[in-house]
RNA sequence: GCUCGGGUGGUGGAACUGGUAGACACGCAGGACUUAAAAUCCUGUUCCCGUUAAAGGAGUGCGGGUUCGAUUCCCGCCCCGAGUACCA
């Protein structure tokens, strides 16, 4: 029989899903290896062909490692709840969960499709209520719990009270709200229950906040700082706008050194790292108070931040936030009108404006004084925008030599530009930042350096309590609530104003019906609309639900131990599979799921649930693939009217046309198919053509993969025609993994006719099914163990493109040699197994092997002994130019293989009678001869 | 602007620590088989010059450098992609 894909597929893919062949067990004498990857949302879309890209190398991975012996986890689930489902619900009625149900069933089949080695017995949905319970348990923990600076470590909420009871406030070190009233234990042991309540909730984990946050009317709801992409929302693009809102926020800040540090544990790609360092936006700096000088505000400072206490003797002025608490008071009744014009044009100003516009240098004096606590001198304050509210205090000490920006407003402003470092150079035309040299007009740091200076002044601002050295952080805590239906319930009720927590036993608190998926009359979610939704029937429940983030900070535990009732996992699963050890993912989650995972992971371990410090050991993100897009070229007329005439691209200029994006899956290598194309739309039924020798050639260009552009191609129609062993070999075949590149099908027939070239292998030329016994000869022994090693080294560094050249090649070379050998092949069907699981199953079991045995099979030992060889065809150069191959011994040494090359007619011709300066000789690479 | 990637034939890409640039595949051209087509197989295919074959020259974005030898290392520049952006 020839290569029957079809058969073979389906019957594959029913053996393992009947056999469960690739169900792992939490037991194992095996060392464990847990692979994962990133789940998907379930679109109504489906997949297209780029999403299984990643999938296909995981699945190669996990499987490979399953052949070296490892037991493998490998699961697969779905980040069911989100918002596309519920903007389906308003517009249609229709329940978010039968949409979502519906989804998922297609994505399984798509996934099924692909063979792919999932133990579904793990399979988990973030929106079934057996899996969001212990999302909501996860969130009780972050509400009982606080951050002990002490102990570097988050710790339950009644260490805290303990601690309240018997020395108030005063000595505990605990990240918090900015402003907390001090209090003794006697004061505590006073409050009422309503007040200790309202102070514990400054110190929770998780709190409930009145804060400024992203209001996304369109979607009606709050978005994430990370949601949302130069003022607009990532989904969706609507503009977004800041308002005071009550939130749930989770006090990520309070873990942000340890998310730094922990990055140089782990494997992962750079540009990732560097993404979450620069989101952490950790600096080191000092926080310097300068008081007001005027009497009527006695004792008000103005705070600043700065890397760059040193340069505090070249501050010239203060620059203020417009939206900064004090600017009102610091006002005098002079500079009042301009301050004000100053506010309302800022206002005006969109957020995006404001960021566009950076080359326009602004502000406005506010009239008033503060003192400079080095040196006594006043320092005026303005107002510019530049000085952003909700970075550091809002507030900046200005040194127009050391600071462009200064600079450019000390300029314009004609205020005094006060050289610092004597290193400082060019100040006329710009300002310099140099650490180096030694300082000037700066009292008591005169003549020390960088180095030097920066205890010193901190000393002295301590000793005067006018300021303090300071880490300061750019990640805010982030926002932990939606006004959103299709989410999990905040598991929280109401008493009066403060929050409290359910009964565990309650959990899951599971979503309520509600009539529409809209918010009520009132502005409340749209939880709001539930009947009788009431904690012990009296008592309001939270409204708001959980962000997208919330059931993804935590799945690949739940793959470890799915089915648990009691717990979210046991504490034995996951000691014993206790981290992902690769994670395979896009980039595009760089600042989202992956820093929350961390955060929730860090938590996790503090208080004794998890075992690592880090949850994914190694990462690696896959290139998004594009869309190649395909055009042709409508002919127009005189009057500027599209014809029924379509010219081919290599003739286009020749006319005058217009371009149309053409269906991609009509077009085969950039030719269209013409029958089709008269069908593709009505008025192209009688469409004419020009021609290029007898073929209509597309045009072509990259693009984002997209229904509107007609090049989004379905992974199952690849399958129809070609099988999926093809299209995962092929998927791989495009080139590097983590690289991004159009799809493009061109070229997929190379792979197709491998598989059909290594079918034939096993069989003879009627295809009757044919492997020989018998000792495998020098040559074959040699494909093969080179391709064993290759494959080796090729999926231990992640690059899969390279190991299916190879393969290629080795078949070739198979082919070539007429090689039937049964030793050859079967250690051959098992290397290429992993990328091309169904056929080699089922030549694995024609070759008289039980059924999904493969799967378990061992990888073979790769022998360097078969490829050691006696001879060598150097490459023979002169002046480094290659000019001939000569076969030499390897045995021989330099000494001897200068005197054979040197001896050499072909050489000697090539030498020209000119005399060798000097050869250089390196073992078995190159004989370089220099003239 | 800053930080990362990346520029190799008509195309996707290969070349591991400096050692035969263009593996493998697509496409293209020619040929075999066929009444024909599809499928399959064979040959050629970086460019220029030339050709019966040869021989020669250029060549990994551009310009320089180190080296016997550079796609690989160093310096300067150009272009493309991603991220980020008044962060004090």
């Amino acid at each position: 029989m020839d290569y029957q894909f079809k058969d073979i597929e389906s019957r594959w893919q029913k053996f393992w899903a009947e056999n469960q062949t690739f169900k792992a067990s939490n037991q194992s004498e095996k060392p464990k290896f847990y692979v994962l990857d990133m789940f998907p949302y379930p679109s109504g879309a489906g997949l297209h062909v780029g999403h299984p890209l990643g999938y296909i190398a995981s699945d190669i991975f996990s499987r490979y490692k399953r052949l070296k012996g490892f037991n493998v986890l490998h699961p697969m689930g779905y980040d069911s709840f989100g918002l596309p489902a519920e903007q389906y619900a308003i517009q249609t009625g229709q329940h978010p969960a039968i949409t979502t149900e519906a989804n998922i069933n297609r994505y399984r089949e798509q996934l099924d499709n692909l063979g792919f080695s999932y133990d579904w017995s793990r399979e988990v949905r973030t929106s079934d209520p057996s899996y969001y319970k212990w999302t909501q348990w996860i969130f009780m923990q972050l509400f009982n719990a606080w951050y002990n600076l002490e102990t570097d470590k988050a710790a339950p909420i009644s260490e805290l009270i303990e601690l309240f009871e018997t020395a108030g406030n005063e000595t505990v070190k605990a990240v918090c709200d900015e402003e907390v009233e001090q209090f003794s234990a006697d004061q505590w042991l006073g409050f009422s229950a309503e007040k200790k309540e309202q102070i514990l909730l400054s110190y929770r984990l998780t709190y409930l906040k009145e804060s400024t946050v992203n209001w996304c009317p369109a979607l009606g709801t709050v978005l994430a700082n990370d949601e949302v992409k130069d003022g607009f929302s990532e989904r969706g693009g609507f503009p977004v706008e800041q308002k005071k809102m009550m939130q749930w926020s989770m006090r990520i800040t309070a873990y942000a050194d340890r998310l730094l540090q922990g990055l140089d544990t782990i494997d992962w790609p750079e540009p990732l790292k560097e993404m979450q360092r620069n989101w952490i936006g950790k600096s080191v700096g000092a926080l310097v108070a300068f008081k007001v000088e005027d009497e009527k505000l006695k004792g008000e400072a103005i705070e600043v931040f700065t890397t760059r206490v040193d340069t505090i003797f070249g501050v010239s002025f203060l620059v203020i936030a417009p939206e900064h608490e004090l600017v009102e008071q610091l006002t005098t009744e002079g500079q009042k009108p301009e301050i004000d014009a100053y506010i309302a044009q800022t206002k005006k100003k969109s957020e995006l404006d404001r960021m566009a516009d950076t080359k326009t240098v602004s502000g406005a004096f506010t009239g008033s004084y503060v003192i400079n606590p080095v040196n006594g001198e006043k320092v005026p304050v303005w107002i510019a925008d530049y000085v952003l509210a909700g970075y550091g205090t809002g507030a900046v000490m200005a040194v127009p030599s050391g600071d462009q920006r200064d600079y450019l407003f000390a300029k314009k402003f004609e205020l005094p530009i006060i050289p610092i470092l004597d290193a400082q150079i060019d100040l006329d035309k710009q300002a310099d930042a140099t650490k180096d040299g030694k300082y000037i007009n700066s009292r008591f740091i005169n003549g020390k350096n960088y180095q030097e200076a920066i205890p010193a002044l901190i000393e002295f601002l301590e000793a005067k309590s006018a300021g303090k050295a300071k880490v300061n952080y750019r990640m805010r805590d982030a926002i932990f609530g939606r006004q959103r239906y299709w989410g999990e319930p905040v598991p929280v009720y109401f008493k009066g104003e403060l929050p409290e927590l359910i009964d565990e036993k309650e959990l899951p608190l599971v979503l309520p019906e509600v009539d529409k998926y809209l918010p009520t009359e009132s502005g409340e979610p749209p939880l709001g609309r539930a009947e009788d939704w009431k904690y012990q029937s009296q008592y309001e429940y939270e409204l708001s639900t959980m962000p997208g983030w919330a059931g993804s900070s935590w799945y690949w535990y739940r793959y470890m131990d799915a089915q648990n009732g009691q717990e979210f996992a046991s504490k034995e699963a996951i000691e014993y599979w206790k981290d992902v050890d690769l994670y395979i993912g896009g980039s595009e989650h760089a600042t989202g799921h992956l820093l929350y995972s961390r955060f929730w992971n860090k938590f996790l371990k503090d208080l004794g649930y998890v075992v690592e410090e880090e949850p994914f050991k190694k990462l690696i993100n896959q290139g998004m693939i594009q869309g190649r897009s395909n055009f042709v070229y409508r002919v127009i007329d005189e009057d500027g009217r599209g014809t029924n005439t379509f010219v081919s691209y290599g003739l286009r200029d020749q006319y005058k046309t217009s371009e149309i994006h053409v269906d991609v899956n009509i077009v085969e290598n950039d030719i269209l198919n013409l029958e089709k194309f008269k069908t593709f739309r009505p008025d192209f039924a009688d469409a004419e053509f020009i021609l290029e020798n007898g073929k209509y050639h597309c045009g072509h260009e990259v693009e984002k993969m997209s229904k509107s552009k007609f090049n989004v191609v379905n992974p199952d129609d690849i399958i129809e025609r070609y099988g999926a062993d093809t299209l995962r070999l092929y998927e791989m075949f495009l080139g590097p993994l983590e690289q991004s590149k159009p799809w493009n099908t061109n070229g997929i027939e190379g792979v197709f006719k491998f598989l059909r070239k290594f079918w034939k292998l096993f069989h003879d030329d009627q295809f009757n099914f044919r492997v020989t016994d018998g000792e495998p000869g020098k040559s074959e022994l040699k494909s093969l163990h080179k391709i064993i090693r290759k494959v080796e080294e090729d999926i231990e560094r992640f690059s899969f493109n390279t190991s299916v050249s190879s393969f290629m090649i080795c078949v070739n070379e198979l082919t070539d040699l007429k090689s039937s050998n049964r030793q050859i092949l079967e250690q051959l069907t098992i290397v290429l197994s992993s990328y091309a699981p169904h056929i080699t199953e089922e030549l694995w079991s024609l070759m008289g092997h039980d059924s999904g045995t493969l799967s378990y099979a061992q990888y073979p030992k790769f022998n360097p002994e078969y490829l050691v060889e006696d001879e060598f065809a150097y490459p023979i150069s002169i002046n480094g130019k290659m000019k001939m191959n000569l076969n030499i011994s390897l045995m021989l040494e330099s000494a001897e293989v200068e005197r054979f090359v040197l001896d050499n007619e072909d050489v000697k011709r090539y030498l020209d009678g000119k005399t060798p300066k000097k050869l250089i000789f390196v073992k078995g690479k190159i004989v370089n001869i220099v003239v």
